[in-house]
DNA sequence: TCGCTCATGTAATGGGTTACATGATTCA
DNA sequence: TGAATCATGTAACCCATTACATGAGCGA
């Protein structure tokens, strides 16, 4: 997988020119429970992404605070950009999951230990679905009045929030399941 | 979401002891589908353990082929290991999925793109699917056979398999939903 | 004969996190 | 008064991947 970063850097900057620290915002609120980065991380492919020619930076000079430089995508930024969006993802996405590592590797005879674990995990996944289904809404209703160039864009942000809200579901389902099985265990 | 391989390795090497090949052949045949590891990565935190004490190593000559370097866990390690097994996760696991980027920044107008990526995907995730209904469970059931000593884990093996059945039912789902959504579309 | 399995590792490179450094403005 | 926001970055470190190097034995 590699530094798929870039191009969410560059689906950004294709939208509209803006500043690394405002990238972390759009990615922060948007491509978040997809895509995050740190924002350390962010200037530093910001930078390869100036020294390759995908996007360019002019500096707006400010008063009390630092300098904006502000990124704009280039031609051929636009053009490494939809060649990667027309390309098929064909191999495997890695899946790491820290929780079933845990649960592998408990022994079986600490049934405590791990009943405890998939509570706090079950608590913390019924969270993260109500954000799903009641804060991620709004919040894309949000972007698209402020950014109302964007309104077509918002059935794809809808379709990546519904993932998560699949996603959560299913996680607690399989919680309820395996939570269900070790409480009758003898 | 420090250092995970480091307690992968020293689970396996409760079960017993084993050379970095081997425990690759295991983490390939159980914990693959949410933990993996390149071997050479294997040999750099084998490395790592021994120097904090948490395994040791002794080499077994062999002829015709390289010497077996054989990593046993040391009281340290078990006392680590358990250590973690018995620590919460708290933190969000972070997501990463290079579909979702790829869906979320293709222009809305590319309609044909979008829903040939989501075809290519369904077919991949079918096949995964039927990876852990057919497959799985005789590879739990075979290894069960060839070390009976660890027949009492087979119900978080079948746990993690199961979580992966219902992961794969959830994307295909995800994908049947949007790719109607974006079919039915103007 | 060709490729797989067993078996070890090193080196180069890249991606990512955490900590550090700076500093004005604004709001509770 | 103290925290959050805006705004930039560097440095150290760590985790992971890919390529490279070696080489016998075995089965199709």
């Amino acid at each position: 997988m590699v530094q798929m970063l870039k191009f969410a850097l560059l689906g950004f900057l294709n939208y509209t020119p803006m500043t690394g620290y405002e990238l972390e915002g759009w990615i922060n609120a948007s491509t978040g429970n997809f895509w995050h980065a740190e924002l350390s991380q962010i200037y530093k492919t910001l930078k390869q992404l100036e020294k390759s020619g995908e996007v360019v930076s002019r500096i707006e000079p400010q008063e009390g605070r630092p300098d904006r430089r502000v990124y704009t995508i280039t031609d051929a930024g636009k053009a490494n950009l939809e060649q990667w969006l027309a390309t098929p993802i064909l191999e495997d996405v890695d899946k790491k999951d820290p929780l079933l590592l845990k649960l592998f590797f408990t022994p079986p005879s600490d049934r405590a230990a791990l009943i405890t674990q998939l509570r706090i995990q079950l608590r913390l996944h019924q969270q993260k679905l109500d954000h799903y289904r009641q804060q991620s809404p709004t919040e894309i209703l949000q972007f698209a009045a402020d950014h109302p160039e964007l309104l077509t864009n918002a059935p794809l942000w809808e379709a990546t929030r519904r993932h998560g809200e699949l996603y959560e579901e299913m996680y607690i389902r399989w919680i309820e399941e395996t939570l269900q099985q070790f409480e009758s265990l003898p």
